[in-house]
DNA sequence: AAGGACGTTTTTGTATACACTGGAGTCATG
DNA sequence: CATGACTCCAGTGTATACAAAAACGTCCTT
């Protein structure tokens, strides 16, 4: 692998698991010693990062980690409301009943068994809907927007802590967004991944709490 | 300005205006020489370009010049109606009245005044339409998808000539969008967009032609 | 003659040295 | 005491040298 996307692989991640906190001054020679690597691919790294978003340049002081907060949210889930909203609602034209039925089942069993660990299975088959819809949508413009707004998504989330209760009433919602494409209906697929996000957003506005400091 | 900068706007400009066809190999060495800058600042620009998906890393050749032809077209516009119906529709709701009325008297006035030298006008204006909701919208996050779009959306453009009366045709519909966020109607200000889009869709599609190898 | 392997050459990937810009601290002056 | 300018320094921005990898051509073998 090169030096340079394992900079960017692990900045990234740091980023988005909240180790570099919004507002921290990513220094060249800084992270270049940390992470073992010259200046040269750290900063094709920081680049990639600003580019996503992750990062905002400022003149002459470097990068800084781009700052996320509940003020953002809403406007992230705008950008999710236009993106996946017309993503269910074109899949649903073109996808295979087949394989989006066998998708609401899983979800409906996910989201019978409750608790437990199945969290991170949870996410998994989440991920796995995600990457369905994308291969029916088959959009190169659509799937490379959307795979920005997730990398932010993936920041936000941890602001929120989801519980049992949540889960198991977003496996329902998305059990419907798979159904509504299975039966290759493009409006009640549209509107039941609207219906999803509106209380994804909720729950995350209620739910959220200052992070802890501790990692 | 850094020659970094200076490079990717270089590049970018060029790739935008068809004169680095796709497929094109930017070869580093030749590239830094034809720019006058190093091959440091060169790999930046590079970077971000690929970011944009104006270009493709290709293993061991270099970065290619992304392809661009009518097939993609369609897709492009898919993720156009995703944004902008919903930039439309937010910005109905927000927005100054004042400003999109004011917007509106022009389209209509452009409209009339058809034919001469006024597509550059007519092109300035509708940036000015674009900036007007971006900026109502205020939207971090769908600015920098829209503004990734946008420059695409400049190089499929070059595909097909536009002539006096689809610009006279598409200077009333945006008339009518602005008419609609001045009348903070949500509904019929993404209707009017809807429109627009389907008939400036419609209109690459019956007017697009190859493109002469002359420049 | 066709296919594979090896060597050469070109190009990318990385490191480091140097220049230049922006900032902070300090000293002098009003 | 406050404010301004000057100096020093930290850090980015750029260039170049070096190393590694890959593609292409050639030669040998079957």
């Amino acid at each position: 692998m090169r030096a340079s996307d394992k900079a960017y692989e692990a900045l990234r991640t740091d980023i988005v698991e909240w180790r570099l906190r919004p507002g921290i001054i990513l220094g060249e020679v800084e992270q270049a010693e940390r992470l073992g690597v010259s200046r040269t691919p750290l900063r094709e790294a920081l680049a990639r990062l600003t580019a996503d978003g992750l990062a905002v340049a400022q003149r002459g002081r470097g990068v800084v980690v781009s700052d996320v907060s509940l003020e953002h949210v809403d406007d992230l889930f705008a950008l999710r409301r236009a993106l996946e909203v017309e993503s269910a609602r074109i899949a649903a034209g073109k996808a295979d009943p087949q394989e989006f039925d066998s998708l609401r089942e899983r979800f409906l069993q996910a989201g019978r068994s409750t608790g437990y660990k199945s969290r991170e299975a949870y996410y998994q088959l989440a991920g796995e809907l995600d990457e369905s819809i994308d291969a029916a949508v088959d959009n190169r413009y659509i799937e490379q927007s959307l795979r920005s707004l997730r990398v932010h998504l993936a920041r936000v989330r941890r602001l929120a802590q989801d519980d049992p209760g949540r889960l198991a009433a977003s496996a329902l919602e998305h059990a419907a967004i798979a159904g509504a494409i299975a039966a290759q209906n493009p409006e009640v697929a549209a509107a039941a991944t609207q219906l999803h996000l509106h209380h994804s957003l909720e729950h995350i506005k209620n739910h959220a709490g200052p992070r802890e400091d501790t990692e």
